[in-house]
DNA sequence: AAATTGTTTTTTCACGATAAAAGACATTAT
DNA sequence: ATAATGTCTTTTATCGTGAAAAAACAATTT
């Protein structure tokens, strides 16, 4: 087996979320732009369709003959990348405990382990090496410096300095750029959820990063945008990982996030820098206190 | 030929090096540890020193028998590894211009070209990308964004954010730090290298990047620390790329980092930032100059 | 003529295989 | 007893290969 065809069966179940909205669809080029694969792709879920007889297609009749049922649907787990399969497998291992700073990476291991080929884990901790968990030594294993409180302090570190400058960037943006109508829109967007947050906190995570994004994005520099991934990849684990008062946390942050959207739409930079200021060290306040203090390693 | 003895080679060429030095040579792992090689390279390059008649070779007594002549090397290019060949060649296409932005770059072909397998180049590219000057398009091509103006200036912000606070840090160091002495050997240097300008001034580009990652490294933040990697990346190609007025640039630069370690020296902060600022400034302005103002793409 | 469909070619992605290099274990020498 | 050498095992680096997916080209349709 050399490829599995996840973004085939991805593209697939979106295709068919797309089924219930219309009853006829578009030309196959349109479908791959909307669904973002090429048209080959499209062709094969056509085909597919057309088999199980969800449409009728004949050239550019393309009718919906039914609606999809649940069992259409690939399963969720075959529409995922090897990437994020191997993400998902390393993390959780490494979240899990038991993953001292220091402790050496296998390859080959971790290959067995998911059940896929090396190359595939290669490429991944290459990728991930620029989140500065792990360090590769040359000609040999790579080496786990670990989830540890100083990891967390170096990545709040940048990311303050990152966001201070973007959020101040930000606010000197004219009147028409079209980011005052994102920010309006996330403004929005955050009110309702504060209303509905005894019920909605876990939709907050999501919120938090398109936010933080826009911020970031008004720096124009490709290095502060790019070292967002590395921060939303850090907190979308730990919000996994952390479920303790939640809500409570995220409550807050609604609220700082208000009072710092308050800040930008001013565009008064004093103000902009505070409300920066004080959301950023809850934020950080919040990762620190998730990470378990190092113990001294025991011997036994 | 699935892969090259390069590690091999290369320890090989640095052990004859070493003959030169001594009688007789050292245990295997302590040959291992100086030339950063496991002990089964080491007895391969034993092995062949026997061969060859440089030794003699049995069990703990390896005696020198004469000095290695020129054809006892390997040629310099069998040492090189692929990653290095890779980028060497990448780079080449990069500057040699032809190279517009947006322009998309092929795995396939790049590896036929440079007669490697595609596995390697796409490791390389991956690794290649947090430098900023490429992108990925998911399940596609990468895109090239060019080693534009843009890019300078990006790039020279983030780094005049971290510099300026990795001298600040610097400065801020205890007077027992060992760092004091690593300044004033590099100190040394610099006078040393002020005083030969006019024959050793290509001698700069090394020990501007062993001044500038001292200083980085006073940050204690392993993303400005490896943020250097860019920065060193950036100018070791820039240095090859434009010799105009080489000497006058770097007899400058030396009497600006000069400055800068006295102003280090007297852990004055504001003497600190005004020296560090006025390196930079020189600094940016020297890479701008280099980099030819975007032309406007002619349709023919 | 412009867009869409049909067909073919090329490229990307992922695997298993293999030599180089590292690492582990057993044996021998100081 | 420690540290070296000798031997064997495991891991890394790299390639060629083949299926999935993209892209290019040709033939239709509106």
């Amino acid at each position: 087996m050399s490829k599995s065809n996840n973004v085939y069966k991805d593209a697939y179940n979106r295709c068919l979320r797309l089924l219930d909205e219309t009853r006829s669809l578009p030309s196959e080029p349109e479908l791959g732009t909307l669904l973002g694969v090429s048209r080959t792709t499209v062709r094969s879920i056509l085909a597919r369709m057309e088999e199980t007889g969800l449409i009728t297609w004949n050239k550019r009749a393309k009718t919906v003959l039914r609606e999809p049922r649940p069992d259409d649907f690939f399963p969720e787990e075959e529409t995922d990348t090897l990437a994020e399969i191997i993400e998902r497998s390393f993390m959780r291992r490494l979240l899990a405990g038991g993953a001292e700073a220091g402790m050496q990476i296998n390859e080959l291991e971790l290959a067995r382990e998911i059940g896929v080929g090396t190359t595939s884990v290669r490429e991944f901790l290459i990728r991930f090496s620029r989140f500065g968990l792990i360090e590769k030594r040359r000609n040999s294993h790579w080496v786990l410096k670990g989830f540890t409180r100083a990891f967390a302090l170096e990545l709040t570190e940048i990311r303050e300095m990152f966001e201070l400058r973007s959020a101040a960037a930000f606010a000197a943006l004219p009147q028409d750029s079209t980011v005052w109508v994102d920010l309006d829109r996330l403004e929005d967007e955050h009110r309702l959820l504060a209303r509905e947050i005894a019920t909605r906190f876990n939709e907050f995570s999501e919120l938090d990063e398109r936010f933080h994004r826009l911020i970031h994005r008004a720096s124009r520099n490709r290095f502060i945008v790019d070292f967002y991934d590395v921060i939303a990849m850090i907190f979308h684990y730990h919000y996994q990982w952390n479920k303790a008062q939640e809500r409570e946390r995220n409550e807050v942050a609604v609220g700082e996030h208000l009072a710092y959207i308050e800040a930008l739409k001013s565009r008064d930079l004093g103000k902009v820098d505070a409300a920066c200021r004080k959301h950023l060290k809850s934020a950080r306040h919040t990762l620190l206190t998730s990470i378990p203090e190092s113990r001294p390693l025991q011997k036994s």
